[in-house]
RNA sequence: GGGGGAAUUCCCGAGUGGCCAAAGGGGACAGACUGUAAAUCUGCUGGCACCGCCUUCGGUGGUUCGAAUCCACCUUCCCCCA
């Protein structure tokens, strides 16, 4: 099969300028195509992974990556996608962020001589001239096109900064650059980034008379189209110290049935053929799939051990209540007790599990706070000090977070 | 440059002098039902020493017995005209 076909059967391709084209250049390990990210956190998100994932397959396939890192668009602020404009941030927090994404990236894609290369915009935007950048490739852009690119529509009508209406030229320049400087002859990107990638594409037949390519990558959208790798408005990160891998094993377990499959797919490298067979399962036989998926990608970015330590974690707290070395752990000092003993509100703040008494006070009366196996009863409880001496005590609020405490 | 409008708790959005910790919806969280799923129903959603008290309605000051609500100035945003 074909890597094309591949990402084709695996439901990865969005939109492209011209799949014949596309589809010779990518099998033949033609391209050298790139990627962008802006740094706008100090972390990659599981958003982002997929694009590594993609970059890797294409690497496979004997094309070359560019993986860009956007120190100077992120200057800017991409407003694709948004409905209000992004926070600011400072050249520091931009430069720290972007060392952060180096060195994910390092432990996905093979940076090795010849084989694909990390670069940063900020090393050729930061330092343009505003009026030869005018001159040079200002004239290529029609105002009235732009905005009726997509990406800027909505935000005509809640109101668009001149800042942010100059993210489009940006990446194009940086496309316009890596043809001219690298030979990168294709670019791409979340679907999202479609208007942003033509005006590179655009640019270059423009200024240089040639064809360069782009393509997208449909985005991760669960069942009712909202956008995965989220929970509760935060991101899932791949940073360990961000999204522990035990959480991140946990959010892939806890997809719903019907974007199960689809996550398989897009994510995972496991074969095609195996993946058609569990196309037909159904029902609770899903659940499978769910800890194929959810161990595969925790593999991929946290390693095969961390892996098999939150799938056990997983297992064990779901399966039998057992006993976890892994679970999140606090440790009690005598200073913790009064009289011998501590209330299990003090517990549940201290644990984080709740985000004040008033909090942890409702959970109890809800009825969704145990410890071990029992419910506690009423908001007064308290558990004596010799309780957590061996194996701790392990307390639990719903049905999936836990907290073990010792002394 | 001129004129008009807006800023409310996680988000959207009511509230125009006391009955406001602030309607309604969304989201989140918890309970029931389940398969660590979805849907549905219920509860809940500022803090604390919780029948009571304290801190919140862009910011700062003021009027008042009393302000999210009125006044002044400031900040940010939107709309119309140029």
């Amino acid at each position: 099969m074909t890597i094309f076909d591949e990402l084709k059967a695996r439901g990865l391709i969005a939109q492209l300028t011209d799949e014949e084209e596309i589809k010779t250049m990518i099998n033949a390990g033609k391209a050298t195509f790139y990627i962008g990210f802006d740094c706008t956190a100090d972390s990659l998100t599981a958003g982002h992974f997929m694009a590594l994932t993609l970059m890797k397959r294409l690497q496979q396939a004997g094309n070359k990556p560019i993986a860009l890192i956007g120190g100077g668009t992120t200057m800017i602020g991409d407003p694709s996608g948004r409905t209000d404009m992004r926070k600011m941030l400072t050249r520091e927090d931009i430069d720290h962020n972007a060392e952060c994404f180096r060195r994910q990236m390092e432990r996905f894609i093979d940076f090795g001589e010849g084989k694909a290369m990390m670069l940063n915009n900020a090393d050729w935007l930061l330092g343009l001239n505003y009026v030869d950048m005018l001159r040079e490739v200002g004239a290529c852009f029609s105002v009235n096109n732009m905005l009726r690119a997509e990406c800027y529509k909505q935000r005509m009508e809640k109101g668009l900064s001149f800042l942010e209406f100059n993210y489009m030229i940006m990446q194009s320049y940086d496309f316009y650059y890596l043809f001219e400087k690298y030979g990168c002859n294709m670019q791409f990107g979340g679907d999202d980034q479609w208007s942003n990638m033509l005006g590179g594409t655009e640019l270059i037949r423009r200024k240089l008379g040639k064809d360069a390519h782009a393509m997208t990558i449909t985005l991760l959208t669960d069942s009712q189209g909202k956008k995965m790798g989220k929970t509760a408005g935060n991101a899932v990160w791949l940073d360990p110290n961000k999204t522990s891998p035990f959480d991140f094993y946990q959010y892939w377990r806890n997809v719903g049935d019907a974007d199960v499959l689809k996550c398989i797919r897009m994510l995972t490298f496991l074969p095609l053929e195996e993946i058609e067979k569990m196309d037909k399962w159904e029902g609770s036989q899903l659940n499978t799939a769910k800890e194929i998926l959810a161990y595969e990608l925790t593999k991929l970015v946290h390693g095969e051990e961390e892996a098999n330590r939150a799938q056990t974690a997983a297992k064990a707290l779901f399966a039998g209540g057992a006993d976890n070395s892994d679970m999140p752990t606090t440790t009690l000092a005598d200073e913790d007790f009064t009289d011998g003993k501590i209330t299990v509100i003090d517990l549940l703040v201290k644990s984080k599990l709740c985000g004040s008494k008033s909090d942890a006070r409702r959970m109890i009366q809800q009825g969704g706070v145990f410890l071990g196996d029992e419910k506690v009863p009423d908001v007064s409880a308290s558990v004596p000090a010799e309780n957590f001496e061996g194996d701790g005590v392990i307390l639990r609020k719903g049905k999936k977070t836990f907290h073990k405490f010792t002394k």
